[in-house]
DNA sequence: CTTTATGATTACGG
DNA sequence: CCGTAATCATAAAG
């Protein structure tokens, strides 16, 4: 008990690497009772070194007598009023982060996949679009689609419970440290704003876990989504009735089988074409396809369609020829050949022509 | 199975 | 962005 303070005014034993702090209490102590507090002082660090020695019911005790203490209020404030401006303004400057802009893309993107978003709400447009490219001719589109759907809502559900444990998780450890904080800060200085940036960083480490979720789910919407694009890829014929429309209005205009936006939409739709009207792209795709594919198949080989052509010349001519001797001649399908038309297939036009047939019929 | 038909995709030019 | 031409990949026919 009496060695402690000869431990204090000895330089370089009890204060080693602070000379100056034991100087300035050797200072400060230089009072009239400055011999009294060195004895306090040494009274605390012999409490210290045989706490130990202690029961816990007598540890209790006294920790009891020192929340009770009158001047602890006080004194923890100023404790904590240090602490926040030693240890953390060391780190302090590292806070306000901007948010993450990775995770802001990976957000983003499962907003937009629909895996985020509010549930079912018809999905996303990409996937709208995709189902109309598989099949919107037949009505055959709804087997891949639905899978692609489901596999999607799967993900979405995974997804969704996954952030939820870990929401609750989350939760759960923060209260959990919560307490734990309160309850210390009976015995050591933690001010309420130490406990609020524990939490944030509680917070800010749960959500680096949630984001590697996210980038998973990213990651699996991808997959599923490339698989669904191969899958699309699969052919699928457009039905006879379609197939007949279109030709009927190509071979109508085989001098100009350019059909017009208009035009394109007018035949996807009597084609029976579902247009869901955000995918009149895709449709139009589809009948563009369908007519670049034809163009060039039938200048290619011109003999192999002659008997093709023929027929629905033939078939527009007994159509022309009905409705104009009904009187109308509005509607006639086709009014080919204007002047500054472009003229695909050059000279070699040898086959009847819609014109030449339709003549000829008359 | 091989061949053919056909919708989709890609490369390129304007 | 539109079209052509070549090519791919698959459905359907043989």
């Amino acid at each position: 008990m009496d060695e402690q303070p000869r431990l204090m005014h000895s330089h370089g034993v009890g204060m080693a690497g602070h000379p100056g702090l034991a100087q300035h209490m050797q200072d400060g102590t230089a009072g009239t009772d400055g011999e009294g507090r060195k004895q306090d002082i040494g009274d605390i660090l012999q409490q210290i070194m045989t706490i130990t020695d202690q029961s816990l019911d007598e540890a209790q005790a006294r920790k009891h007598a020192l929340n009770c203490h009158r001047m602890k209020p006080a004194l923890f404030n100023v404790l904590c009023e240090i602490k926040e401006k030693t240890v953390l303004s060391i780190r302090g400057a590292q806070e306000e982060e901007p948010p993450d802009p990775q995770l802001m893309r990976l957000d983003n993107m499962l907003l937009a996949e629909g895996v985020a978003g509010p549930e079912k709400g018809g999905g996303s447009a990409a996937a709208a679009a995709a189902a109309a490219a598989t099949g919107g001719v037949g009505a055959d589109n709804s087997a891949e689609h639905s899978d692609y759907r489901a596999k999607l809502s799967q993900i979405r559900q995974i997804y969704h419970t996954e952030l939820e444990k870990y929401e609750q998780a989350c939760n759960e450890f923060t209260t959990h440290v919560m307490n734990l904080l309160r309850e210390q800060s009976r015995t050591r200085p933690i001010s309420p704003k130490e406990i609020e940036r524990m939490v944030s960083i509680i917070h800010r480490k749960f959500s680096s876990i949630q984001m590697q979720l996210k980038q998973s789910t990213c990651e699996a919407v991808m997959i599923l989504r490339s698989r669904f694009l191969d899958a699309r890829r699969k052919r699928r014929n457009f039905n006879k009735q379609a197939t007949e429309i279109l030709n009927e209005y190509f071979y109508s205009h085989l001098s100009n089988p350019y059909p017009s936006e208009e035009a394109k939409e007018e035949l996807a739709k009597k084609c029976g074409i579902t247009v869901s009207q955000d995918v009149t792209v895709i449709i139009h795709t589809l009948v563009s396809n369908w007519f670049g594919n034809k163009r060039i198949r039938y200048k290619k080989n011109i003999g192999k369609f002659q008997e093709e052509a023929n027929m629905y010349a033939a078939r527009t001519a007994v159509n022309a020829t009905s409705v104009s001797a009904h009187g109308s001649q509005a509607n006639s399908p086709s009014t080919p050949n204007s002047a500054g038309e472009r003229q695909i297939f050059e000279g070699k036009r040898s086959l009847l022509s819609y014109r030449d047939c339709a003549t000829v019929l008359d």
